[in-house]
DNA sequence: AACACGTGGCG
DNA sequence: TCGCCAAGTGT
């Protein structure tokens, strides 16, 4: 006789997402016997990473339309998908999405593996993504641990420890509650529940499918979980755009393909120091774990030419199709390159 | 383990 | 306004 392994928790949620699942592109709502196809799932994860539903919608849909299978994106210019990706950040992701799709062609003949492991091994792609992917496009039970799951589980659990310490116990809460079957749609659906009823900074309690099961409710203080570790704070870095410019067209360069923008078209500069710098900045920029204050410097081609900056010259009327980083289209929108 | 790595939105 | 935050990975 079969035994329900399924927890009383994982039977709410689910029951609760079998009504509340969101409609998302790159997923099959619950109740359909099929499944999402590994490569959308795997695009969304990728996209996914740190990075907000309302965003990754639109570029989901163009990035699949404009390569629709696996092969399609493995035989994209490098060129092409990096402007593509331009605006979503850590384009580290990009590269590594073109690395992986060559290597799930040249390796495993342009199928995605279900295995967990043999998931990891492809670059881009980690723990939290082989287990979204092994679960979501290929029904196996997977313990799937993101930023929603951490603090769902950290509220339902009232985990007292800060994270990233509280992982492990994180880890192993989920892989506890986390059903034999259906894992995939436990997961979605707890994320679905921190997008509108457990947030980071709003809770719906009241609503909530869980909350005779939570013991921050209990506590009466759900927003004081998941404790964090304090972060450090930001050092401004400056430097200078040099704004070069000839018959309509501006100097772009190739970034290395290593560090900050790494791959990305650009506008030619300085390096980016610390400390201080000219009080005065045209463009401010915040990354992570710096901020930039860069000063716009034109330049004739004459003098760039004199010190051989590799670029070409790009016309402004195009300077959408460039793939700028958000960094440096706000310097061409300082400079009215760009019609509003 | 801790830090590098983007960007836009929200309270 | 501004710090926090979002479906993490690589080193």
């Amino acid at each position: 006789m079969a035994v329900d392994s399924t927890s009383p928790i994982a039977a709410s949620l689910l029951r609760w997402y079998d009504r509340h699942a969101r409609d998302l592109p790159w997923r099959i709502l619950p109740g359909r016997n099929i499944t999402p196809d590994p490569y959308r799932v795997w695009m969304s994860e990728i996209m996914l990473q740190q990075t907000t539903v309302a965003t990754v919608r639109e570029r989901f849909a163009q990035f699949v339309s404009r390569w629709p299978t696996v092969v399609d994106l493995a035989a994209a210019a490098d060129s092409d998908v990096l402007a593509a990706w331009a605006g979503l950040g850590y384009y580290a992701r990009a590269r590594n999405l073109l690395a992986c799709a060559r290597a799930v062609v040249e390796r495993h003949g342009g199928i995605f593996p279900q295995d967990e492991d043999a998931l990891r091994a492809l670059p881009g792609i980690g723990p939290y993504t082989a287990a979204a992917i092994a679960a979501f496009a290929y029904g196996h039970r997977a313990v799937i641990v993101d930023g929603n799951v951490e603090r769902v589980v950290s509220r339902l659990r009232a985990i007292d420890t800060p994270l990233p310490a509280a992982k492990a116990n994180i880890y192993d809460a989920m892989d506890a509650m986390t059903p034999a079957h259906r894992a995939g749609d436990f997961a979605q659906a707890m994320m679905d529940l921190a997008s509108a009823v457990c947030a980071p900074k709003r809770t719906n309690c009241l609503i909530c499918p869980l909350q005779d099961d939570c013991a921050a409710r209990r506590a009466g203080d759900p927003l004081r979980f998941p404790l964090k570790a304090a972060r450090k704070q930001r050092p401004v870095r400056h430097g200078e755009v040099w704004w070069v410019e000839r018959d309509g067209a501006v100097l772009l360069v190739r970034r290395p393909d290593k560090g900050m923008l790494g791959g990305m078209r650009g506008l030619p500069g300085s390096g980016w120091i610390d400390g201080a710098g000219s009080d005065v900045a045209d463009v401010t920029h915040v990354f992570t774990h710096f901020e930039l204050r860069l000063k716009i410097v034109a330049m004739s081609p004459a003098e760039a030419a004199r010190r051989g900056i590799d670029g070409a010259y790009w016309p402004l009327e195009q300077l959408d199709a460039a793939g700028l980083p958000t960094l440096y289209t706000k310097v061409t929108d300082k400079m009215g390159a760009t019609k509003a």
